[in-house]
DNA sequence: AACTATTTATAAGA
DNA sequence: TTCTTATAAATAGTT
């Protein structure tokens, strides 16, 4: 809807794609609220741009109360339903996530700097450190947990095996001893019976 | 945009309110796609029906990851901007005992601003967002990994136990038979073998 | 930030 | 419900 037609991908031009964003997040936030209003529904949603900074429309006063019933249902339910096309996201967030080698020699140049004025900066650090933690945490301990379920699953797994390997000399030795008790019959013209 | 201009309040008629929320949610999700691929950005949308039925949409393959990533910026933060283009966050004040939640409101102060010189400060916004991505990245790449690990061995385990059975129930008959024939030995006044 | 030629979304009808 | 189509709305490129 434009002097021309665009093709749906990634706008090179950063300028452009600025411009873009602001006016079609504009005109995606203005739908939400009118099929919000037309409808009578709760709606959220949530914008990250590829800076970080965050962007949320909802149509009631709380976001996170509309993620917070998203996520009590969401336990029970895998997946997202993309309706329209697949996730083509994943080669930026590549990218970026490559980038961010470069970034850290920058925030390593930063640290080495005599802490002048700039207070914000180490605020960032100290965020960043805490939600870095936070993350460590969480991920530890279900590292943690993950395992623990494994070493005792491989401890398991280990024990059968030996009961396996017993019971699999048991037969062998059963069967000899038997092998030998029906050469016996043979000799005695009797008709041996162990098959397979 | 249709025969007639239609006036933004509340569709009384339940069946055309159903029609059009259909199309307009179909509308929605198409221009959020859009929009993510354009100006290539993550992007969750949660819309509740008045029945309380959920339908979502996210850009990437897990809308989860998008959420969490909102909520460990809103633990801190209450509200949410419900006005069309703007997102000018509110605070409560009550969270004062938050560090991070001072912080935040430094965040989001600084991205605010018109993008100017402190580039630094964008830099660590940046890196942050890229600690974030990173290290959910790592993790539900571990994570998968471990539960690979996991179902497998689980699977193992299964294996290891049918195999484990049939070698007892082998047993079992293996003895059966062992003893019947012992028997017939210790009628003939044969000495009879069998000891555990 | 405004403008406007076009494209796109969609309300109502079939 | 799905499709069709007249019309409203969004927006790409321009100024």
């Amino acid at each position: 809807m434009g002097r021309r037609k665009l093709e749906i991908k990634r706008i090179e031009d950063k300028s452009s794609r600025q411009v873009t964003f602001s006016k079609r997040r504009n005109g995606l936030f203005k739908k939400a609220k009118e099929l919000s209003v037309l409808c009578d529904l709760d709606i959220a949603a949530i914008i990250y741009s590829c800076r970080g900074k965050p962007y949320h429309f909802c149509s009631t006063n709380s976001l996170t109360e509309i993620v917070q019933r998203y996520h009590n249902r969401a336990e029970t339910e895998a997946g997202c339903s993309s309706q329209v096309g697949e996730s083509q996201a994943q080669y930026s967030k590549y990218s970026r996530f490559l980038n961010c080698q470069e970034l850290l020699q920058i925030v390593e140049r930063e640290l080495d700097k005599p802490c002048v004025d700039d207070l914000s900066v180490t605020d960032f650090v100290h965020l960043e450190e805490q939600f870095e933690t936070a993350l460590l945490q969480t991920r530890a301990t279900k590292t943690n947990l993950l395992l623990e379920s494994l070493s005792s699953l491989q401890g398991k797994e280990k024990l059968l095996e030996e009961e396996n390997k017993m019971l699999q000399e048991k037969i062998c030795a059963s069967k000899t001893k038997t092998a030998k008790k029906t050469l016996a019959f043979d000799l005695n013209a009797l008709p041996g019976g162990e098959t397979e």
